[in-house]
DNA sequence: CACTGTGATGACGTTCGGTGTCATCACCAT
DNA sequence: ATGGTGATGACACCGAACGTCATCACAGTG
């Protein structure tokens, strides 16, 4: 590889700097075309680099660790949900609030399908990466808990309300995979629907 | 336990058998005083299997993975949870149902406090544990879903209604670990309160 | 135009988690 | 005694992840 140490290249695919750009980028779409192609289990990060034409060492300079390509990004949708919380009346109740936040990032996924979709499926066929997603969800759930405690719902209250609605969400983001006709957003009411019916027969 | 199949054992730890009995115990307490010590990255198989008097290759012969050590016998627990679901009075709601399910698990873990609190601290200080935990979380929910569609509660919702049954149990969980006075079942129920009450507004 | 600093990368070595495989040997049943 | 079984030791191996240093295009400076 390395195209020889090259100044002079004439060849197709010259390139300005000392290295081929985007180089974050090529690892991304090779690691996932290799995890589409071969499965997470089955592909090394060697297989990646080679693909994308950099050496083992300089992935982990990119991603924590091999999973980490399949959830970039996610950092920023969660500060839009907490900023989109914030800033909601504070008249509203809890659960309308952390909605309008959830919202955002159901629109979100929802707008770039396909990608998502195919992420999607690649994490429910992988314990491995389904691992991973469960702690990006605890995540949210964290942050829309501070997001909440913030207007002023009680502590205990807040914990457990974030949880149970990011878990409304996932159970919607999961039919979603399965159903393309569906909108996520649409979804994700109907699952906190379900919630609000059945907890009304709380405590009898 | 297999007590040493002992025909003569007059001192303590003249054993019977090729190997010292109970491999499996050994490992565990070597490994929670390990993690315990020197925190749970900081130790490593080789130094558990030189305390436990095996060698490496017996750990992963006992225990999936590092983690596993920590998680052992939750799968029963997991199941009495499905059978106390599926034992409850048809007549119950879902969460009614399900909450005699949590009872089960919490009262549990609240007989058995010490240990108990003592695997939650080194699970909460270890992120690479929490995702471990989450997993598990997830399978008792998976579970609970089950149990609940057996019971005739349509698909989607009987999956909204048992993530968010957990996620309370899990609040409750993460309140009971640093508040030694308070009793889990009684947290849980607080907590499925606060999600009747908050879920009541859903919809506006 | 030479000089220098910077940032991304290559190259190399190492630790450790985890697996496959085969030989060994107490125990048990016949 | 004889052969089967199951748990373990011993050994080799792969791959993830990290530390470290050298390298070299590029930008900026004078």
């Amino acid at each position: 590889m390395r195209s020889g140490g090259g100044r002079d290249e004439r060849s197709e695919d010259l390139q300005v700097g000392r290295w081929k750009p985007d180089t974050s980028g090529r690892l991304e779409r090779a690691a996932i075309e290799l995890y589409l192609e071969n499965g997470f289990a089955r592909t090394t990060v060697p297989q990646i680099t080679e693909r994308a034409g950099v050496t083992t060492r300089t992935f982990f300079r990119h991603f924590a660790d091999k999973r980490d390509v399949l959830f970039v990004g996610h950092d920023e949708l969660r500060e839009r949900v907490a900023k989109t919380i914030a800033a909601a009346p504070p008249a509203w109740s809890a659960t309308k609030a952390a909605a309008s936040g959830l919202n955002i990032a159901a629109a979100a996924l929802q707008s770039s399908q396909d990608e998502a979709r195919d992420r999607r499926s690649l994490i429910t066929a992988t314990p491995e990466l389904r691992e991973r997603e469960l702690i990006m969800f605890a995540a949210v759930a964290g942050t829309i808990s501070e997001a909440l405690i913030a207007r002023g719902v009680e502590d205990r209250a807040a914990r457990a309300v974030a949880e149970a609605m990011v878990a409304a969400f996932r159970v919607a983001f999961e039919y979603w995979g399965e159903h393309t006709e569906r909108e996520l957003p649409q979804l994700v009411d109907e699952a906190l629907d379900s919630l609000k019916e059945a907890f009304a027969a709380v405590g009898d």
